[in-house]
DNA sequence: GACACGTGGTA
DNA sequence: TTACCAAGTGT
């Protein structure tokens, strides 16, 4: 158990094969009913639920989930609307550059993959707004191919039930990568029925704050306990400054953009916000990134091309 | 590799 | 209440 899986002998490979048949058995019994796991998904809504997902908890995604399913069904659809129609159906999920970006790769996909999402993983990691994440996910979920799929919550189960540590690093590291490659399942609908079955445990049980160590399938294997649950060792992760930096402010520029319907004036926009020089500096920013479009009359509106 | 990038729920 | 945390990506 404490061998490492890239030295797999004999002993190993059934260790493997009691690791994955109780964490897919686990599985099969505590998976959420989720829509974008539903048997009707479409590879579609399948991208845009993970890149909603990314940094964002799956209560808040649920409804905007649904909601822009209705609206945009297909790439195509969205490829249609303006890109400030999705900024502002973005609502406040947050990281509004992702709304941006989705929009992006949907002109990608009816472009350059005549209106289908593409299967390829290389081809989904050139879509903007689509890192080796996100790739590796809808390869996996909505294709149903073999891709180490590693996001926080894989990696933080990694980390306790194969290497004893209470926390993963703060980036993802080589080793990471190999080891969660190493874990994977020979065959394909296997392996892509252990990625969401790691990551599900991985935010049900193995959490970050308080593990239920006591509705585990693991527990009794777990290396992090086995080891006496020693504490995280590393440097403590850096808290995100928010009171008063840029990002407050763009957001606060960004949500009056979103609440009109009309473009806006900078008298407008400067009531969200005192400080004139950090609000302009601000404001640019967020025309640099494509969010908000200075407009021949002075006024400001989300981008409508 | 470090840093910027939104927002709101939870302990 | 303050701080942490949530299915990362792009620069």
């Amino acid at each position: 158990m404490s061998t490492a899986p890239a030295d797999a002998g004999p002993d190993d490979i059934h260790d493997l094969d009691d690791l994955h048949t109780r964490v897919l058995d686990w599985y099969a019994d505590h998976a959420r009913d989720l829509p974008w796991r539903a048997a009707d998904r479409t590879p579609w809504g399948v991208l845009v639920s993970e890149v909603m997902l990314q940094q964002t908890p799956v209560a808040r995604v649920l409804p905007q989930w649904l909601a822009w399913m209705e609206r945009w069904p297909t790439p195509s659809d969205l490829a249609d609307a303006a890109p400030g129609d999705a900024v502002r159906a973005w609502d406040r999920l947050g990281y509004p550059r992702r709304a941006l970006r989705r929009h992006a790769a949907a002109g990608a996909v009816r472009a350059e993959h005549g209106g289908e999402v593409p299967e390829d993983h290389a081809r989904l990691l050139a879509l903007p707004g689509v890192g080796t994440y996100t790739a590796a996910a809808v390869a996996s979920f909505a294709f149903g191919q073999r891709h180490a799929v590693v996001d926080t919550n894989v990696r933080r189960v990694h980390a306790r039930a194969v290497t004893g540590a209470a926390e993963p690093a703060a980036a993802l590291t080589a080793a990471e990568q190999r080891l969660a490659v190493a874990l994977l399942p020979e065959d394909a609908p296997t392996a892509a029925r252990w990625a969401v079955a790691v990551m599900e445990l991985g935010a049900l049980v193995c959490t970050a704050r308080s593990p239920r160590c006591d509705d585990c399938p693991l527990l009794d294997r777990c290396a992090w306990v086995l080891a006496g649950r020693p504490a995280h060792d590393g440097p403590a992760r850096r808290g995100q400054a928010w009171a008063g930096t840029d990002r407050q402010v763009r957001g606060k520029l960004l949500s009056v953009l979103r609440g009109s319907a009309d473009p806006v004036t900078a008298d407008e926009l400067a009531a969200c916000w005192a400080d004139d020089r950090q609000r302009a500096r601000c404001l640019d920013g967020l025309v640099a990134d494509g969010l908000v479009e200075p407009l021949p009359d002075g006024r400001f509106s989300l981008p409508r091309t």
